[in-house]
DNA sequence: ACATATCCGACGAAATTAGTCAATTTTCTA
DNA sequence: TAGAAAATTGACTAATTTCGTCGGATATGT
């Protein structure tokens, strides 16, 4: 189980999903605005959380992406491994080949921790995280500050009061 | 508390160390050849570790490092965050800066993670490692491996079989 | 004196991560 | 049917981190 910044963009933008989309699919580009990250990199993410069956796409105006099951259905492991490499077995996590076909001196603390960090991960789902106080005030916040595409066909309004807080 | 490759050699070194050091401090060529790390980078590694007061170098012929406590007082999370430079402030770690000076959406996510990867691995110190079959046995087999210094002035001996397994 | 070995800082290559760009396909609406 | 919205795909680039090298300086045992 890695930790870099991809599985952390994963977990915020599926966690923007969860939030929005029960009314209708979300598109990358609201979640690009609400969550700063960048619309070509989001399409990345998705491609791979879209194989590894946690959202459906929906082509099209109106369209963008939905949970393909119920919010407590999806952890936080889940999410990360979807979008990281699986390459567990270059480096120490997978086999023991870890120094010249043989275990490493430190094999197993990392295979123990690796697995301590999955069964944390794997308690908490999207549901979870959306109950909590901090995360709902955010997402609140993050929603005043963005005006988001919902109406299709809406005349093009010159949404002021964009600078301000 | 970031988990990288350079963390876990720092913990290997520091494992090599704690065992071989009982007699007289062990130098950094023998962890290398022992370990497989390279010697330069060992004493970059052993430059942190020694300013964080987990070693002590012993200078000139026969010296080397060796621990400057009891094993049982140095435990895997000092050692990392020992070597690990301390960037929590820019990342999402720190601060709640993540978002435009705000806390991103799962801020509250990742310092519980951090949490819990630092408490499980403070749990864990060498003299514990130490007592781990596995981690006596590759412990054993690097021994035969490699022939160390350890006679200081020992004749130079032409060590064969090197390519094999 | 000399060899061993820590100590120190700057440098550079390789690997990985993060992000961009260009093009295609699908689908809705008019 | 045209046009726009939006997913989908893959190659490419930039930035960062890791890993390792080099050249020295200092200390110390024989």
């Amino acid at each position: 189980m890695r930790l870099t910044t991809k599985g952390r963009y994963a977990v915020t933008a599926m966690l923007d999903v969860a939030y929005h989309s029960e009314k209708r699919p979300v598109s990358l580009t609201d979640i690009a605005k609400r969550q700063n990250i960048s619309l070509s990199y989001l399409e990345q993410l998705f491609s791979r959380l879209r194989r590894a069956g946690m959202v459906e796409g929906v082509r099209g105006p109106g369209g963008g992406y939905q949970l393909s099951r119920d919010a407590k259905l999806i952890n936080i492991a889940d999410i990360i491994t979807a979008v990281d490499e699986p390459l567990d077995s270059t480096r120490c996590g997978g086999q023991g080949n870890c120094q010249n076909d043989q275990p490493c001196l430190t094999h197993d603390l990392w295979m123990g921790l690796s697995e301590q960090i999955r069964l944390y991960l794997s308690t908490i789902n999207l549901h979870d995280l959306l109950q909590r106080k901090n995360v709902r005030r955010v997402a609140q916040r993050q929603d005043r500050r963005v005006k988001i595409t919902a109406v299709i066909t809406a005349p093009r309004e010159e949404a002021g009061a964009e600078t301000g807080g």
